[in-house]
DNA sequence: GCAGTAGATTGACATCCGTCGATATAGCCC
DNA sequence: GGGCTATATCGACGGATGTCAATCTACTGC
């Protein structure tokens, strides 16, 4: 925790407090996962857990400037601009999107390395 | 689809009905996801949206045999077997669980090459 | 067959989550 | 300032999801 949370904002992508690492010294065979990592992680994957979010991501990824505004999600998915929003908010909680607000709109763009890093959740279960 | 259905058992992990992406011939930057492919690989990842479900693969992915019985994984979570039975299915469900029934036991392995698709599912969206 | 055990299934319940309409906030332009 | 536009937030509602106790199924061994 400590910095990440100055931002009133718990960023799973971010590395766990390495405290909750301190059974180290095991050959590494055993650790399993705490219930504490298991709900971290399980966070970034409730995160993609849901078509509309992907399908977010897939349009952001796609776009040639690397970034859309919200105006330009809303249209594609038969939703409201509230829940386009919402789900927004929710993939820039996880760390995977970056939101840049400039002038009246809002520019949503993936944060670099993000899906690489839950990619390499899923190698270090 | 096709021998997948046999079981009964839709496996997400498997590549959609190429009918889908008949939508070809763009030069590759456009197509986003559509409703129907984000819906399948939203399954996968509602699958490993869950802490106890991370554990089950985390612990199973640890075993040395390369595979658990049920019993083995009612343990180490504070869960109820019925509970554990439920996740388990939910897994080999989603394509990332072996289920292996020997004698009264059942033995869960990982499906080789499953949370690979799921890097790739990433890096292909 | 009978008792015992491992695991799956069912049904109920509480909580979480996606969605919407309504409203609030913030920046632009006249 | 006043109207306008883009986006975020709020409150409510319905459906999905995780959990459990109880039950069912299938195998083992006597």
């Amino acid at each position: 925790m400590s910095i990440y949370c100055i931002m009133g904002v718990m960023n799973p992508l971010q590395t766990l407090d390495p405290a909750v690492d301190a059974s180290c010294c095991v050959p590494s065979a055993k650790p399993a996962l705490s219930a504490e990592e298991a709900q971290q992680k399980a966070l970034v994957f409730k995160a993609l857990a849901d078509p509309n979010r992907l399908r977010l991501l897939s349009i952001v990824k796609g776009e040639e400037a690397g970034e859309s505004c919200v105006c330009d999600l809303t249209g594609p998915l038969d939703l409201g601009q509230p829940t386009v929003s919402h789900h927004l908010k929710i993939l820039v909680e996880a760390g995977i999107l970056h939101r840049e607000k400039r002038g009246t709109w809002a520019y949503y763009s993936l944060v670099p390395g993000a899906l690489d890093d839950v990619a390499g959740i899923l190698s270090a279960l």
